[in-house]
DNA sequence: AAAAAACCGCTACTTAAGTAGCAGATTATT
DNA sequence: AATAATCTGCTACTTAAGTAGCGGTTTTTT
């Protein structure tokens, strides 16, 4: 990406957002920025399969992509990450330079940023600060992992449903619209917990009933928080969330 | 733990075989080792609990440590890590400062050094080639955790727990029986594999019909491979296993 | 040596969750 | 505007996995 580019004020900014690049000052980012290459993908694009070698690292500037494992013989799969504006990816073959342990799909129109996994490699090594900063970013990736083990052992999809809406219904108060999930299919929403299209159905319709939340084609709001939060209560903290919604 | 020490020795040895240290000199590793304090401990010790405030890391000398995430409801447990000798722990909370996001309990005697989490940071920011070595070995415990969600979502119990088993005869051909986990009762296999006692009780004896397994009061031996083999065939890759056993 | 605890094998039963399939509604494509 | 594709809501059915419980064996503790 060259300094004249148009669209290194969109990156700038999306870095200023992300938990991972703000820390540095401006002359460092535009250094990472320069070595970037921009690209722009369609919804539904494949930027990888699992077993792949990893080649570059990417950073979301806008749209949706997750990171999921598929079982073949089944169709299902089982989406991992579901990753936004400001996130760093696959963090994992970052660590290791292993082959992709996921797959990686487009959910939106995405704008991302690309970087050989050997200049990142370089980056981190000569700058301490943004080394410093990914450590706890990639914590948060593995608490999300972990939490998401846990509940899939340990937990009914009833549960899982709600405590999916719930994470999502971070901060506001009011703020009654699941950012990142409203819009998404029963499917996708079933792949996030891992079961089934027909099960989430079932316990959407359940919620449906119960004055809890109100749907339409594609669209989830949350009518009664209360309700929600009561019914899962005690039953596990949701604690982990996303560490750039903290 | 002073250079006098009688365990230093020991806790040398055990630094040889750790993926994370053996790449240092040994005058860097005496520098970390004598910031260390010597613990044994016994089985069955909680080393401390999910949401306690992480103030050291721990370093395994001897003996096995899983670390496990309890429903509090059921007494169901999920083991989300089994570790064994030149494993540290806990990683996430090393990485961000968080509180511990699972339990640690000790399976045998256990030998561990322990370090405060601020002179462990310390120590990686000074000495690069630690930085450098401790990214692989986190990138391999994040393999773990995706592999695990995935498994527990896609995947069968009987499934789970023949790659279980698969996953520890590690190495050596004729090595029939799985290291690290070929004397644990049912109840321990359970909550390595998301289930509960009767369902594994029922998978081994199904297997022990088909001459697979050979099992005798918490002693587990594969008598035919090849078989075992055929059974999870393709179905999923076992190909994550831990960093140091590859 | 006796008592207690842990572990294993097994039976019978219950249920959450998954499969299959279809019709109507909405959205996208030609 | 017509056709195709996607999404949803629902019914009926199947099954894997979990619950409960008990008797016998082995191990540990007293």
């Amino acid at each position: 990406m060259t300094k004249s580019s148009e669209y290194m004020k969109k990156a700038l900014k999306a870095f200023e957002q992300s938990p991972v690049f703000s820390g540095l000052d401006s002359n460092e980012q535009q250094k990472i920025l320069e070595a970037c290459s921009y690209q722009i993908l369609p919804p539904n694009t494949l930027l990888f399969n699992q077993g792949d070698p990893c080649r570059t690292v990417y950073f979301i500037i806008s749209g949706r992509i997750k990171l999921q494992e598929v079982d073949p013989e089944t169709g299902r799969n089982l989406v991992l990450f579901l990753l936004s504006e400001g996130d760093i990816f696959e963090v994992i073959c970052m660590l290791d330079d292993g082959p992709h342990s996921l797959d990686a799909i487009t959910l939106d129109t995405c704008e991302v940023l690309s970087l050989p996994i050997e200049t990142i490699h370089r980056f981190i090594e000569e700058t301490p600060k943004l080394n410093k900063a990914i450590l706890p970013y990639l914590g948060g990736q593995m608490r999300q992992l972990a939490n998401l083990a846990a509940e899939l052992s340990l937990t009914d999809t009833a549960t899982r449903l709600q405590l999916l809406l719930l994470r999502h219904l971070h901060g506001n108060h009011s703020m009654r619209i699941p950012k990142l999930i409203h819009d998404l299919s029963h499917e996708e929403i079933a792949s996030m917990i891992g079961t089934v299209r027909a099960v989430v159905n079932r316990h959407i319709q359940h919620l449906k009933k119960e004055g809890i939340l109100h749907t339409h084609r594609k669209f989830i709001a949350v009518k009664n928080l209360e309700a929600l939060l009561n019914k899962v209560e005690s039953k596990f903290k949701l604690a982990t969330r996303n560490s750039k919604n903290s």
